[in-house]
RNA sequence: GCUGCCGUAGCUCAGUGGUAGAGCACCCCCUUGGUAAGGGGGAGGUCGGAAGUUCAAUCCUUCUCGGCAGCACCA
């Protein structure tokens, strides 16, 4: 090299010639000193590499500097490899496996017999502070695949032997140094350990399967966090802080929402308040999807085997399903509950859409029918793995606002716009105004032939088209009868929820022979849309409870206002405004016990009541009510008709 | 399901190889107080369950059930 110019391109659109070789530090070098000072990688091309890799063709090139965005990846990076140091110098023996970037920080998965605790985490981090402080530089080399197996063997890291063995041909072996200690890694790093800096802080132990597989064997996985300054990482642990005081299995229990107990594990014991809710939400879709042409249907729980066989769900999805036999169980204690045959089976649905099918195909179907749009509130049981279940996030019983659209095949693309906007504007509704957008395409194992999955893709792009929305496309990631679009929506704090779906299937229709009557008097196949905004009433309250951090708008309050006392003589006044509050449709409770205000105005506001209305002797005699809202110190003194309606206007749901 | 941690009063938690404690909540009494905890008293637990070690187990051991975190799976 050496005799051939390159020409860099630099994010200000200047065009810089260097001899072909040359490092991203020495084009730093050269546009700044302090630049490169502060420079702790390079992006060619949009891709983050070392500052030392020699850059031989034109190329776009940008210095990412310490301060940059770009840089926390490979903070965390060369963080991680940091901690893997720390660990091998202070527990010999233990190998290493991976230890990638994550968001908010990095993880690194350690194979020792001995798990790790997090009372080793100290030691750990003043080992890892030794060693950034230190400062040994990130060396690359890229050795030969057969030596580098054999290195690592020898020194008894099998997992990394294991990873090389399976690198592709095409891949070089690149082996970063760090003063001593060496370790196999695709890169980049920063130039020495000491860029690392000091804002880090390991999190929690876990337990990960090497290669995520379930059958291969359990690692210990340590969670870090790692970032620019302490300032940004102290933000971090606040909303780490912030998230959990919003967990809704918490504020469930503060608020009295609902409860879980192990004899209904995964199925939720609702309580008033949280009914309250839930009824809510539901009626609020119920006159959504009424006004959208939907028709409500109620399909049975327990259906025989056959049509799960027929469906498909047998084959699939069995081991998500809770299978009773179709017998009657022996009262007898020294036999056998059931006789053992087993043979008529029954199954507790997991879904609705078969038993859907099952209407649409209740005497004939004309094309004038279609589009058919069926909805239910269905009651879903899946078998989910014990250790799945996460509060109303993750439960065994669950109830989704799903429904099916029948249609035509060129009605599918009016149909997803329709789907789509009706779910943006719940959305927006409920509270959520960022939503993405993910299509997910034609997986390997398919069923139907390429030409309808091109239509059938074509179909819901053309949709989002038509609508301006973006989104994301994810390859081979579809179901194996149609591709899907995936709704996720982020909450207050940042995190992302998949919510709405719509799924198109052409091979259901066909499994359970549903068909239509066309225009030329033939029978047709139905194409059909799976859909759900919610997803589940249980799991979306979840995320409403998380969102609000229990306080939620005054349509969903379980309890809208409460009408508290100041002294006993405003008893009778208070049960006067509770009832005109309660003619007007408001929940109220009345709190006329023997405490002080303030002692009441604490609790309700702990209890996340939006709107108390305070009387006393004063207001008793006037006609009037203080009012004091949730989250605020101020009081205005209102006259009561004009304070209830209000109110009761305020508290109208969104539709 | 897998790995790790945890399981004491309704809730949040302390504690010890010699059969348990706080705060809040609950009940009673005093207090009628103007916007985030007025005062006093009382009741409440076979320390998740089973087995074992021990003179003695809530504490140690094993098993089991459940919870939590992560993994795998997924709405």
């Amino acid at each position: 090299m050496g005799d051939k110019n390159i020409n860099i391109t630099l994010p200000d659109g200047s065009v810089r010639s260097y001899e072909a070789g040359v490092t991203g530090l020495e084009v730093a070098d050269s546009i700044a000193k302090s630049l490169a000072k502060a420079a702790v990688g390079v992006k060619i091309n949009g891709v983050l590499s070392d500052l030392s890799l020699p850059i031989q063709a034109d190329a776009k090139v940008e210095i990412v500097r310490r301060q940059d965005d770009a840089a926390l990846e490979m903070i965390r990076h060369d963080a991680a490899h940091v901690m893997a140091e720390a660990v091998q110098k202070l527990y010999p023996g233990t190998q290493v496996t991976i230890g990638p970037s994550i968001e908010n920080g990095f993880y690194y998965d350690f194979a020792r017999n001995e798990p790790f605790s997090t009372e080793d985490f100290p030691a750990i981090e003043k080992e890892m502070r030794k060693i950034i402080e230190r400062g040994a530089p990130f060396t690359r080399e890229v050795w030969d695949r057969d030596e580098a197996i054999k290195y690592f063997k020898n020194k008894g890291e099998n997992y990394k032997a294991e990873l090389i063995q399976d690198l592709p041909e095409t891949e070089e072996i690149k082996i970063y140094k760090q003063g001593e200690w060496t370790d196999l890694c695709r890169g980049p790093h920063m130039p020495t350990t000491k860029h690392v800096g000091n804002a880090f802080k390991l999190l929690k132990v876990a337990g990960a399967y090497w290669r995520g597989d379930s059958n291969k064997a359990m690692l210990t996985r340590i969670y870090a966090t790692a970032w620019r300054d302490e300032k940004e990482m102290n933000d971090y642990l606040h909303m780490l802080e912030e998230a959990e005081k919003r967990d809704h299995r918490k504020l469930g229990k503060e608020m009295d929402l609902f409860h879980l107990q192990e004899e209904a594990q995964g199925s939720v014991f609702w309580h008033p308040k949280g009914y309250v809710i839930y009824n809510q939400m539901e009626n609020y879709i119920r006159r959504r999807l009424n006004d959208s042409g939907y028709q409500e249907v109620k399909t049975p729980q327990l259906i025989d085997n056959k049509l799960w066989i027929a469906s498909g769900h047998w084959g699939k999805f069995r081991e998500n399903m809770f299978v009773v036999p179709d017998e009657i169980p022996s009262t007898d204690d020294e036999k056998n509950i059931f006789g053992g045959k087993f043979e008529k089976l029954m199954a507790l649905k997991p879904m609705n859409c078969p038993a859907h099918v099952q209407i649409f195909k209740q005497g004939l179907k004309s094309y004038r029918d279609l589009p058919l749009r069926l909805a239910e509130f269905g009651c879903c049981h899946r078998n989910e793995a014990h250790g799945a279940l996460h509060g109303l996030m993750r439960v065994r019983q669950m109830t989704q606002d799903d429904a099916h659209i029948f249609c035509r095949e060129d009605q599918i693309t009016q149909e997803a716009q329709a789907f789509c906007k009706l779910l943006y504007a719940v959305y927006r509704d409920l509270g959520f105004s960022d939503v993405k957008i993910r299509l997910a395409l034609r997986p390997e194992n398919k069923a139907g032939d390429d030409a309808t999955w091109d239509r059938a893709e074509a179909g819901l792009e053309d949709a989002l088209k038509a609508q301006g929305l973006a989104y994301e496309l994810a390859p081979g990631e579809g179901a194996f009868y149609g591709p899907k679009l995936e709704f996720h929506l982020k909450d207050a704090i940042g995190r992302g929820w998949q919510c709405g779906t719509l799924q198109l299937d052409f091979v259901l229709p066909e499994r359970l022979d549903a068909t239509y009557i066309g225009e030329d008097g033939g029978r047709h196949r139905p194409v059909m849309l799976h859909r759900a905004i919610l997803g589940t009433l249980e799991r979306f309250i979840g995320i409403m409870i998380e969102n609000y951090a229990g306080k939620l708008p005054l349509w969903l309050a379980p309890v809208q206002c409460v009408v508290a006392t100041i002294t006993s003589e405003a008893d009778g006044y208070a049960d006067e405004v509770a009832g005109k509050l309660k003619a007007l449709g408001l929940r109220v409770e009345t709190d006329k016990r023997n405490e002080k205000i303030n002692y009441k105005v604490r609790e309700h506001s702990l209890a996340k009541v939006p709107v108390m209305f305070v009387v006393g002797a004063r207001e008793a005699a006037e006609q009037t009510v203080a009012i004091r809202r949730l989250g605020s110190q101020d009081q205005s003194v209102q006259p009561l008709p004009s304070a209830a309606e209000s109110l009761a206007g305020e508290a109208k749901p969104p539709y």
